[in-house]
DNA sequence: AAAACGGGGGC
DNA sequence: GCCCCAGTTTT
């Protein structure tokens, strides 16, 4: 079995544990600001920020116009909260002022905005605009090196290693379902390999 | 290369 | 109460 027939039963068997989440029904704007709070940040205060910014300032005009303040406090929940706020308002007037108001859709362009770096384009680019992408956190890095797909230290060399191992079309669901399988079974510390579905397939001993 | 930003959850 | 975490920017 070599390594693309390798993932290929991974995700199969994954698969019937997770679903895939799209978020915030594939809208540009809302996918990069999802994805700026949710840096450094879990599933649910994500969420929560996610909600309580887009519950009171639906559009990225709002969101531009508002006390920095009041933005501030909406996504608290998210953490480094200064620091994202700034970041979103700075993003949206950039947005609006240079592009029109429509979200780029090319890694360069997205780079250019403060708060955006490498994996925030890729998830943007692959969850908005469905282009080939695969955005690398830390838990696509560390399970790729745990199975064995990769032999990786930096996140960018395993993306590099992915895009040459997993097939176009599992790209847009590849982080997603990384990410489900890292909270709950394949975590950063004490993995849960008694309860892992991928016996076999995994490269890692638990021991 | 390393620090800094932060609240929330696990233990 | 301490340690860790869906990154990015700045020093």
């Amino acid at each position: 079995m070599d390594k693309t027939e390798q993932v290929i039963e991974i995700f199969k068997r994954l698969k019937e544990i997770y679903t895939i989440r799209i978020f915030e029904g594939k809208d540009p704007y809302k996918v990069l600001i999802r994805t700026i709070l949710s840096q450094r940040t879990r599933d649910e205060n994500t969420d929560q920020a996610t909600a309580n910014l887009f519950n009171k300032y639906p559009d990225i005009n709002s969101v531009a116009n508002a006390p920095v303040e009041d933005i501030e406090e909406l996504v608290h929940p998210a953490g480094f909260y200064h620091v994202k706020a700034a970041r979103i308002q700075e993003v949206s007037q950039i947005i609006i002022d240079e592009y029109d108001g429509v979200v780029p859709d090319n890694m360069k362009e997205l780079l250019d905005l403060p708060g955006v770096g490498r994996k925030t384009a890729n998830c943007v680019l692959v969850f908005a605009f469905c282009k080939p992408a695969i955005p690398v956190d830390t838990h696509v890095h560390r399970i790729s090196n745990r199975w064995g797909l990769v032999d990786t230290s930096k996140p960018e060399q395993t993306e590099l290693e992915l895009m040459k191992i997993v097939p176009k079309d599992m790209w847009i669901e590849l982080n997603d379902i990384m990410v489900q399988f890292g909270q709950t079974i394949c975590k950063p510390t004490s993995p849960q390999c008694g309860d892992c579905p991928l016996i076999g397939l995994c490269a890692f001993d638990n021991g």
